[in-house]
DNA sequence: ATCGGATTGTTCGTATACAAACAGATTTTG
DNA sequence: CAAAATCTGTTTGTATACGAACAATCCGAT
């Protein structure tokens, strides 16, 4: 009676990873989609900078790190991302009388007008993202993402 | 007979736009933490230096470039991944003698035994992005995910 | 055989992203 | 009030990530 299931040669011990299934290089490979779609909907300005400014004409005048918060950068990210908006004129941004060591940041007319042009644009890119699944599927997708966060 | 419904004042046009809802933000913030759990676990290399690695152990030798199709990494980011894991000596490459173009990376002794010794951890990565998801919810949310790639 | 196109890898520039160390300002505590 | 803890923004270093331009090589069509 020989054993019809052939013994997994040595080098098989690890078949059970298979890159291409795991969920951090799925979320990246997602990611990339999304920044291409959104990049040639949104040539003016990178996803990250569209959402400092979005989230800056949402909640208004706003410390700069506080808007790193609201947008998830840390303080080191949120400064480039505000420096890079304001050499293009999109925001402005000047100490806080109160508090010494703020500063408060705030869409210039420029910003908000850009931001008021793009905004259709935006919810276009996350449209087109999530075109792959339907309607039903995509209410389901964003809210186990949203878990995931 | 008033309307009953307020009309939103113009300020409000794009309310609509929510950041903190878009796929895109919810991707990002899915992604960090998916890093951390990364890091927390698996300190001795990184996301993307893991994926390169164990690509290359499950092919074997292959072409740079090659390997960054396989990772969906472009040339010039899977050089310097390729540079830093040469620099840990996990792996090494040289020229293929059959095409002068051509660099031949492979994993080394060590490059295995890393492998080996980390991709239970990897696993587990993975298991802890995806816990805040019932199994049922993994599932899909997994079939989901990579329709969006 | 050679010329034109494609492929491979490199380099440069720009843009996130985060850890760590830092200085200055403010707040909390004792 | 004074010391300690906290918060704010900056800087440095490292690691992706990608577009664009480039040289060397290879390959296919003529």
């Amino acid at each position: 009676m020989d054993n019809t299931t052939p013994p997994a040669p040595k080098s098989d011990m690890t078949a059970g990873y298979i890159l291409d299934t795991q969920v951090g290089f799925l979320l990246r490979r997602a990611t990339q989609r999304h920044l291409t779609i959104f990049s040639g909907l949104i040539p003016a300005i990178t996803s990250t900078q569209f959402a400092a400014l979005s989230k800056l004409c949402e909640l208004g005048p706003t410390s700069q790190n506080a808007l790193g918060r609201a947008t998830a950068m840390d303080a080191a990210t949120i400064k480039g991302v505000i420096d890079r908006l304001r050499k293009k004129g999109l925001i402005t941004s000047r100490r806080d009388p109160d508090d010494q060591r703020r500063i408060f940041v705030a869409a210039s007319e420029a910003g908000s007008a850009l931001y008021h042009d793009t905004v259709q644009s935006a919810q276009k890119v996350s449209e087109e993202t999530l075109s792959p699944l339907s309607k039903a599927e995509q209410t389901v997708f964003l809210e186990f993402l949203s878990r995931l966060t």
